[in-house]
DNA sequence: CGGCGCGTTGACGCTGATCAAGTTATGTGG
DNA sequence: CCACATAACTTGATCAGCGTCAACGCGCCG
C-alpha cells in the first residue's frame, strides 16, 4: 500500500472574502458540477473550510487513520479503496466533484481515499464538524441524511455485486456515472471516465479483461462508442439499460 | 413481493408487566441478548419505545414504505431484503437481539425488513427519534455513529460479495455469526443459524447449492459440525478463517 | 530508441450456476 | 398418532460465465 502522505503546506486558511476555491486548476477531465441541493446545505461548515490540492494517486488518507478531516470535491476525482492482506482491492466509490467524503467514517477511516486525478477539495476539520453538529441539530440531520444516502448506495453497490452478471455491472456502471455527471440527460451523452479499467474493475468486483471486453461488446452493439482521452458516448441508453440481462436467464 | 401487514393490534405498550413473549414456540434458537454497550445508550428513546411483536415471515415494513419507526430487537431474528424486478433477491444483513435496525433509512424504506422468526421488537416512533436528536446532540452523535457503522460493515460486505471466494464468503458468514453470538468467544461455540440455505445465499451472493456444497466440505475438514435443529458447532476456529484462501490464489 | 503503463484480444480452465433427483425436516389434517 | 403434503436440504452431473495466462498494440516519457 502507497503511503505517501501529500504535504500539508498548501492548506489554506478560507477565512474572509470570495471564496477563493473555485476551481483555479483545470486539471481534471472532469468539469466543476454544483453541489446538488441535497448536499449542498452544509453552509455552516464553511467558514471552518480550508483549500487543499492533492496530486494524482496520493492519498487524502489512509485507511486506520484517524478521521481528523472531512472533504469536498471542488474539481477533480476520488476514489475510496479497501485493501486486504492478499492485495485484492475493492473501490467502495468514485466521487465527482460537489460529493463529500470522509464524513462518515468513525474515529478512524476504515477506507483510503486517494485523487484519482489531480484533485482540489475543501477540508473540514472533524473536531469542528462535530461542535457544530452538536450545537445545530438542522446540520446534524443533514449529516446524518448524507449517511444515510451513502448507506442506500452501498446496499445497492451489494446488490450489484451480488446479483448482477458482468455485463449488467458495467453497463449500470456506466448509466452511474452518466447520471452524475449529466443528471437526467436524454440523448447521446458523453461521459468522462477518469478511472483505469483497474479501478472500474475492483469498483465491480471483475477483472480488467472482463471489463474491457464488456465495453468492446457495448461498442459493437452500438449502445456506447469510445470518445477522446477516456470518455465514451452513450449512443442507446435503453440498449445499456437492459444488456446483461438476458445473459442470466 | 409479499405484502403481508401484520396486524399492528399486538403492538402494546412497553410499560407494563412481565414480558409473556419469551418464545413460547421453539422455532427461534436465538437467546435474548444484552444490546452492546455502543448502541446500547440510546436510553432518550426508551420512553417512546413501544413493544412489538411480528411473527415469522412476516414484514416489519416493505421497501417503498414511508420510514415511520425504528426498531431495536429484543428476541428472534430479522432480516433486511433488496428485491428487483426478476425477483432477484439480496438480504442486506441478518439482525440479531439488541441489533437496532430502520434508522439508516431515508424517509422511505429502501429495504424491507422480514421475520425470520417470531421477533419481538421494541419501536420507536421515528419523529420522536428526529425530535430527541435535534434536541440532544449526544444522541444525534450516536445516531450518527450507529449509521456510520453500519455503512462500515455494507463496505464489508462490499468486499466480501466483490472479492472473496465462495468458501471464504460462506466462512466468513459462520465466524461473524459467531462473534455476535459469542463475542470473543475461543473453543467449540455453538452458533445458531436461524435463516434458510436460501437466505444464507441471497446474503453471500451465491446459490442454495454452493451453500450447502461448502457446509458439507467445512464438516468434511472437521471446521465445523452440524448440531441440532439448524445450529453448527465451531470446532477449529482456524481452519474456518484460512477457509478458501487457497481456492483464489 | 526502449521501457512502462494501460488497454485489447485470444485460448483455455476452473469456480460456481444450473438442472435434476432424492432425502430429510416441518407442518397439517384426519 | 399416523398419513400426507410441502418446504428445506443434500448430492450428483453438466455447463458456462468469467478468471487466468499470454501475447500484442498503443501512447507517453526519459
Amino acid at each position: 500500500m502507497q503511503v505517501q502522505q501529500p504535504s500539508m503546506a498548501d492548506r489554506t486558511p478560507i477565512g474572509g472574502a470570495a471564496p477563493g476555491w473555485r476551481a483555479p486548476t483545470a486539471t481534471a477531465q472532469v468539469p466543476p458540477r454544483r453541489a446538488p441541493a441535497q448536499e449542498g446545505s452544509l453552509d455552516l461548515l464553511e467558514q471552518f473550510g480550508t483549500r487543499k490540492v492533492v496530486r494524482r494517486g496520493h492519498e487524502f488518507y489512509a485507511a486506520g487513520d484517524p478521521a481528523r478531516f472531512c472533504y469536498r470535491i471542488v474539481s477533480g476525482c476520488v476514489r475510496t479503496v479497501g485493501l486486504d492482506e492478499d492485495g485484492r482491492r475493492q473501490i467502495a466509490e468514485f466521487l465527482l466533484p460537489g460529493d463529500l467524503f470522509g464524513f462518515d467514517s468513525l474515529d478512524v477511516h476504515h477506507l483510503s481515499a486517494e485523487a484519482l486525478t489531480d484533485t482540489v477539495v475543501v477540508c473540514y476539520p472533524r473536531c469542528a464538524v462535530d461542535a457544530l453538529a452538536e450545537q445545530h441539530g438542522g446540520l446534524a440531520r443533514r449529516l446524518r441524511d448524507l449517511i444515510r444516502r451513502n448507506l442506500r448506495r452501498a446496499h445497492e453497490k451489494m446488490f450489484l455485486l451480488g446479483r448482477k452478471s458482468a455485463g449488467e455491472r458495467v453497463a449500470a456502471f456506466l448509466l452511474e456515472m452518466a447520471e452524475r455527471t449529466a443528471p437526467g440527460g436524454a440523448g447521446a451523452t458523453c461521459v468522462a471516465l477518469p478511472m483505469t479499467r483497474a479501478d472500474m474493475a475492483d469498483h465491480l468486483g471483475l477483472t480488467i479483461e472482463t471489463v474491457s471486453r464488456t465495453m468492446a461488446q457495448l461498442c459493437r452493439d452500438g449502445a456506447i462508442a469510445s470518445g477522446k482521452a477516456g470518455t465514451i458516448v452513450i449512443r442507446d441508453r435503453e440498449a445499456l439499460e437492459s444488456f446483461g440481462a438476458n445473459t442470466r436467464h
